[in-house]
DNA sequence: GATTTGCAGTAAAATGTTTTACTGGAACGG
DNA sequence: CCGTTCCAGTAAAACATTTTACTGCAAATC
């Protein structure tokens, strides 16, 4: 019995190079290799199916090749489109690089020992993108300033300067106004995400306001309920808004789940979604343009979102730049359906 | 500035020994090593804060302590409780044994081209698990009978010889009969999974039937309504059923999901799931036990099949041994609430 | 007293790459 | 004809560990 693997020096021998060669070859990146002696070598390899080893690749420079992704907590986590998305593209951007994704679950014992710095020590990863972080999250402070690649995804903090990529939640509270006011309406009210601890959403909700203000139109504490980005919750906040104001004709919440809670609040006290209240909700996820009306929200692009965050994130790899801070917004776009409609 | 990071050498120097007693003691495995030497290489490590690579380890045995977990498609597979559940239970035991996890997307390029092989043969990865898999992978008969540490968890094939753990869905489908036929049902309906191509939820189908059959009760093949595990299709399969038979009082469906579809179909009809028919579900997901009636439906340990899986994979390794099948059955339990109600 | 056993370690080979610095020869300019 | 440049590669060091086979020494056994 032969050998189990073939290995560089097996593909070097039987090519009759050097294994410098043979590396050069594989690592493309070098003009000085004649046609000829490629062609060999490249023949080599598919007659003995040889591929490199990861893990050997990696120990010289001290590269896994590897990239970690941290969610706070499984069960939830994956329970939604939302990080789906953001994975997904994180995932297609690392997998066309040739790198590998890492999943890692931040329960508290995982932060109170402070794995996730194991990660980059023992060279098992090179650079951790974190979803799903919010101002609770305190161990993020660790991260503040340094060089370690750490990259916030679709969110960011005030309090620590750390890599980001966001969604421009600022425009898409811009652009929700403008098309409310546009179409008119000036009693209107907010169910917000859980503005205390994420900073787009509170960015969201003060874009929003401040536009409708620089129209005109004040929106009074009272007309802005907190929601939990749950359709429970969502639909709680929007019976008390209407409670507090019976002749509101405009809703926008912070995303779409929520707005299909307000639809099911309103359609309990027999008010149509879409006819008699406009509502909003902001993501676009699938079921928005599903749903009874099709809801007219803002788009955001979370596969984009992961796409470049990853791509943010082999840039600071490879850059090694110890000064840059990574802060790039992706754009939104509203998208007009049935379910917000001019004033009557 | 002296170097980065500390490696085995600088423990040795440090401590005074050599490099095959740091490493001796890193790996616990022997005795031989005297507790005063124990100890001052054991300060040594912590003076300089050092942490073994996870790549140089892996070299001298080819071994990565990295499993990968293949989802079919990222989009659809993390919008699903079950996935989390499945990936928690992996990722908890694999956390434990020192394992890190790799996510892998099955796209269809990715089958094509047969990126799975890369992983196991560049020495990314000691097993992979394959989660979501239907009888339409026919990639899946690359590993039939092989010795690679391939497992599929919570599906298997009659066709493929594969490890595999997998819920018990038989005793599933017995524990629903039996639990209907106690309560004096005899009008009874089946919503099913996917049939065609996943053998699981066949076995629950088929034990179901056999199991009413045992009892005396037959389920003619027009009360079988096939869906596609959501709640949606599962609401118009039982518009259909009520259709064919007005008068049953109850239904058994493949899973929680479509238990809800067929609450909504009922109530359009202005029939009282639990009152005027009963409804079982299957999976015992968290929405379950809140939903209105709390549901009577069979748990199955999604947690429990990832860790098992874990366990099984973990095994295969470090045997290598090729001539076991691993072939498990977790146990399942039925759960009594208030959809399921004696006949009247 | 010679041999065996046990203890507490060590030396050196092996794992599979990348990378830096070098080499021998041909062409070329002055 | 001499020095330079280019071409097409090569030798060897470096990366950080594990593992196998060994070593010197003391105590125990025959």
């Amino acid at each position: 019995m032969a050998k189990q693997r073939a290995n560089i020096r097996d593909v070097a021998k039987e090519s009759g190079v050097s294994l410098t060669t043979v590396s050069l070859i594989i690592n493309k990146n070098d003009q000085r290799i004649s046609e000829p002696t490629r062609q060999r070598v490249l023949d080599a390899i598919e007659k003995l199916s040889y591929t490199p080893s990861r893990l050997a690749r990696g120990l010289p420079n001290r590269r896994a090749n590897t990239l970690a992704i941290l969610v706070p907590q499984l069960q939830n986590a994956f329970a939604d489109v939302y990080f789906g998305e953001l994975i997904s593209g994180i995932y297609e951007e690392a997998a066309a690089r040739g790198f590998r994704i890492l999943l890692e679950v931040a329960r508290r014992d995982y932060i109170k020992r402070r794995e996730y710095m194991q990660l980059l020590e023992d060279c098992s990863v090179d650079g951790i993108f974190f979803l799903g972080a919010t101002e609770e999250h305190k161990f993020l402070k660790e991260f503040d300033g340094s060089d370690r690649p750490l990259l916030v995804v679709n969110n960011h903090f005030s309090q620590w300067d750390l890599h980001h990529v966001v969604c421009d939640y600022a425009a898409a509270g811009r652009d929700a106004a403008d098309h409310l006011i546009e179409l008119g309406h000036s009693r209107i009210a907010h169910i917000s995400g859980p503005n205390d601890v994420v900073l787009t959403t509170r960015e969201l909700t003060d874009a929003f306001v401040g536009r409708l203000a620089e129209h005109g139109v004040r929106l009074s504490k009272s007309m802005i309920v907190g929601g939990e980005f749950q359709v429970e919750t969502a639909k709680l906040a929007c019976d008390e808004l209407l409670e507090r104001d019976p002749d509101l004709t405009a809703i926008f919440c912070a995303n779409d789940k929520m707005a299909l809670g307000a639809y099911q609040s309103l359609r309990a006290q027999s008010k149509q979604p879409g006819k008699d209240v406009s509502v909003m909700g902001c993501d676009d996820i699938p079921v928005a343009a599903l749903s009874d009306p099709p809801m007219t929200t803002v788009r955001m692009n979370f596969f984009e979102v992961g796409a470049e965050s990853c791509r943010q994130m082999l840039k600071l790899i490879d850059t090694k730049s110890t000064d840059e801070r990574i802060d790039k917004r992706i754009p939104v776009e509203l998208v007009r359906r049935a379910s917000t409609a001019p004033i009557r």
